[in-house]
DNA sequence: CTTGACCTTACCATTACTGGAAGCTCCATA
DNA sequence: TATGGAGCTTCCAGTAATGGTAAGGTCAAG
């Protein structure tokens, strides 16, 4: 398999699946004797590994964690649910955060009347005009 | 009043209020005879809008259009609200986002045992062993 | 034999900063 | 008066994770 294929396949643009091998995340591809990067079925999986993980939100440094995980047979299945569990706590973190910030605009949207007049509760708050 | 002052009354590292001239977001400030930037009250309270915005997720664009719209004595108070609701749309989808990844990994986390024992159904999951 | 799709590397841009180096300036203290 | 340290200056580089573009090589079809 040519870098398209693997990428149509996995769902990672080709320019990533570079990137990925440029930072050491897979190792480098194979080569056709045209200089072409080659893929099995072996490298396909591991990049759909990532492309799953990424999807979940797990940073590149996390993702690697994973696949070193994935990859040895003898690891503890508590390690990956320590891994997992933090990424929650971070992704609870994350939400809280932009919870706290859709209330406080919310309740300032609710009272800007939005009209012609140039009076706006919105802006007079981030003047800190009370 | 020199940097460190507004950086301090206004909650902004220097080095981000130098950064905030260096794009634009803010007018070069006044120097003294010395070179050393030098703010007046009403310089810092424009720091001071960008960092209460900011802090609502509003990006620096957003926050530049903002500015322009506080600086505007005669801005209809609808385009103000237009802007900070489609924000608020932003930070739906994010959470929504982020909820969506949360609701899979405690799935997962659930049916993992997380012992001793290699078997893990997060990294079978992120493997698509089913 | 040429076209067009696909591949290669290399470099710049993005967002919003943050860190560090090398060198001024100012003020207080010995 | 010298000196030391805090604070200021500019410039350069790096972060995360790509996206964009250029300039060029390769391959199969028509």
């Amino acid at each position: 398999m040519k870098i398209g294929q693997v990428s149509e396949k996995s769902g990672l643009p080709t320019k990533t699946i570079r990137y990925y091998e440029s930072i050491g995340l897979v190792a480098p591809a194979g080569r056709t004797a045209a200089g072409y990067r080659a893929y099995d079925k072996n490298d396909l999986e591991t990049l759909k590994f990532i492309q799953r993980a990424r999807s979940l939100g797990f940073s590149i440094q996390e993702v690697s964690a994973l696949l070193m995980l994935w990859n040895d047979r003898n690891r503890a299945s508590a390690q990956v649910k320590e891994l997992a569990k933090r990424h929650v706590e971070e992704i609870d973190r994350k939400v809280a955060e932009l919870q706290s910030m859709k209330e406080t605009l919310s309740t300032l949207i609710d009272k800007c009347h939005g009209d012609d007049r140039p009076n706006c509760p919105i802006l007079n708050d981030l003047a800190n005009v009370r």
